[in-house]
DNA sequence: CCTTTTAGATACCGATTGGTACGTAAATGC
DNA sequence: GCATTTACGTACCAATCGGTATCTAAAAGG
């Protein structure tokens, strides 16, 4: 029952993570075969043979992002006693993990495919899947603290994973920007400061300057 | 002392506002001399005679940008009365301006040469400077209003823009992704909850979880 | 041994990339 | 009218893109 003909002389494994790196890098359309192929150690007919097209490559390479960079935030969400740390366990992890040395900056996920030629318009999608996912996880962690009771249910589980969300890709251009750990880090402190005032209930009543923002007179 | 050879047959101002809009949709690399010529209604040559090379054009066209996106924010941040009212109006300008439906969503700054081959690392700076120069003239602005005295002098004025501009150029990611105009306010009615917190002193001696970050047993 | 099966390596494919040479058209200066 | 200057349009360039055909090498099954 063992493989019948020659055996692979590369490690598969490596070769995506190597890939994995590569896309991370520069992403989708940044790198090319001849850049992949050399980073895998490997040639074109075996990395075909081995992952079929350059997207399906990708679309492991994302896969294989998730199950290690994904999980360890997973289990901080997870394993947070309230949804408030979690939140915030989540933000302090990336902003470690988007100044590492042994991998480029920012996420994968967020600054992969973010936009291009219409050709490719179905990677774009996928990732924007990928990052709507990690946003409805965030949400049903929030959630979950209201049920837990540490958090007030007057609060908006969507609007506060949103906007956690969205502080969190714009971590990754920071990073990307050269931002240092300290400076990512001060950022996640001025998120975590309107987090009473967001569970307290929706700001979008007390806002002052919303009305009449097309008004020009104004 | 009219110009001397045959005229000009295009408006070059127009070929380069429909040749911004396209980098604005597509990125740099995204957008090929093809679609680049055909959007602006001229060949090849003219192209190149008139602006020098793609990556000239591309520069024209950010600054163009500039002049025209960035103007009327320019205009809130110097004639808003206090510096929260100056902040809020960019992100509520902001959110109103990406889901525009006559040009590209979010900001062609942040989006249009995030990450790529090295060749055009220089290109990215480029753009990286320019998001710099916001952020810094913000901070200017918060500054100012502890002049004014409309902001408390305990207010770090970098680190608020830092985070203010963090999560502007994340409403770029999520206006892309497909948010409607209500939900970008809805994170920037969150981000504006932070700013009392955020002017009454620096919130990271206050901060539960930054330190042992990097500790597994916590 | 020989056949079968799979992988590695070279060399190639058509298409597209950014960038130009060159001949022609349209204006001004004299 | 004629020379000069500038722009347009076609047709082209070398380089690179993602993807493969083909041949050889290395394993298992019989």
């Amino acid at each position: 029952m063992a493989e019948r003909g020659r055996p692979r002389a590369f490690d598969r494994d490596e070769a995506l993570r190597r890939a994995m790196v590569l896309f991370w890098q520069r992403g989708y359309d940044g790198a090319s075969l001849g850049e992949l192929t050399e980073a895998m150690g490997i040639n074109r007919p075996s990395l075909y043979a081995a992952f079929g097209s350059k997207e399906a490559l990708f679309r492991e390479a994302v896969a294989l992002y998730d199950a290690t960079e994904g999980a360890p935030i997973q289990e901080k969400i997870e394993q947070s006693p309230t949804a408030r740390q979690a939140v915030e366990a989540v933000l302090r992890h990336n902003a470690r993990a988007y100044v590492r040395t042994d991998v480029p900056r920012g996420c994968l996920v967020v600054l992969a495919a973010l936009i291009g030629t219409p050709e490719h318009e179905d990677l774009r999608c996928f990732l924007k899947e990928n990052r709507k996912g990690a946003e409805d996880y965030l949400c049903q962690r929030i959630a979950r603290g209201i049920s837990d009771g540490d958090v007030p249910a007057t609060a908006d589980p969507a609007a506060m994973a949103r906007f956690y969300t969205t502080v969190n890709q714009g971590l990754s251009i920071q990073a990307r920007d050269g931002a240092s750990m300290e400076v990512l880090d001060s950022v996640v402190d001025a998120a975590m400061v309107a987090w009473d005032g967001l569970t307290a209930g929706t700001p979008s009543t007390k806002s002052t300057a919303r009305a009449g923002q097309n008004n020009p007179s104004i």
